[in-house]
DNA sequence: ATGGTTGCTTGGCAA
């Protein structure tokens, strides 16, 4: 009997900075690396005007869709089956920023969540900025869900653009960003406290050593992103204890950042043997 | 030096 792919599980995440703008790159993303899950934050387009079939013809019928006009939305898109959970309402809000469901796979399930997390502005003072203030009561809300889940038997994935920067080498200057909105003490802390929480492993950090440095995202004001090279490790994959030891590989897909029209975030790629 | 660019909701936000 044919083996079947049962045993692998390939995730991206990828905050794509609007989903219509740049259908052809996930269709070329999909062609070039062909993820079983894709899990996109930033779609910017309501649910009505999400390219689902487009998506469906270059394969991944399964869709959970998240969105609003203009602003947030996330997608879990897949081509195994998805059994669709009920999202948390952060900050009691209804924003469009989680979409999780259960994914098929060889007769079992892994838990994915994909999350976007508040940028939150420019000023790092929750008195001052009320974005900031937001941020940091979200990210808090993800200790103690992560806290809630401690020590779950489920397979757990958790993706997205969490926008924090936790390490010194997920940033091109620890000092120069010390209080700069994404790595300051305070949304560091949390992050932290929210990994030891369930507790989760940095699937990236995994395979990467903390004196290396590592980016997803670089701005669109850089007059030369490349060569300035000024990055941030904002976008992140964390799995649960069990699944640590999964781990085949992961991939920052920087090339992507290069192609025509590019969104400012890359894909990360993650790669399982179960 | 407090700029710079992008994408959406066409004009002012959000990132």
């Amino acid at each position: 009997m044919k083996k079947s792919s049962d045993g692998r599980l390939r995730l991206v995440t990828w905050n794509i900075n609007s989903v219509r703008l740049r259908l052809p790159q996930l269709k070329k993303l999909a062609a070039a690396h062909s993820p079983d899950v894709i899990c996109l934050q930033e779609t910017k387009a309501e649910e009505r005007y999400f390219p689902g079939e487009a998506i469906a013809d270059f394969g991944y019928p399964h869709q959970l869709v998240r969105g609003y006009k203009g602003y947030n939305g996330v997608a879990i898109l897949s081509r195994l089956p998805l059994q669709p959970l009920e999202e948390r309402h952060w900050c009691r809000k209804i924003d469009a920023r989680h979409a999780t469901a259960n994914v098929l796979i060889g007769g079992s399930a892994i838990e994915v969540h994909n999350l976007y997390v508040p940028a939150g502005g420019d000023i790092p003072d929750p008195e001052e900025n009320e974005k900031f203030a937001h941020k940091l009561n979200f990210l808090d809300e993800m200790i103690e869900w992560s806290r809630a889940q401690a020590r779950k038997k489920t397979p757990t994935i958790v993706v997205g653009d969490l926008n924090v920067a936790p390490l010194p080498g997920d940033v091109w200057s620890h000092q120069q960003l010390i209080k700069v909105v994404s790595h300051t003490p305070e949304e560091v802390t949390r992050f932290e406290n929210m990994m030891h929480a369930r507790p989760w492993v940095d699937a990236v950090r995994h395979f990467v050593p903390e004196s290396e440095k590592l980016y997803t995202w670089w701005s669109y004001r850089a007059q030369d992103w490349e060569a300035s090279d000024r990055g941030r490790r904002l976008d992140h994959v964390l799995v649960s204890e069990s699944l640590a030891p999964k781990l085949y590989s992961v991939q920052i897909m920087r090339e992507t950042r290069s192609w025509p029209q590019p969104s400012d975030h890359v894909p990360v790629c993650v790669t399982l043997n179960l």
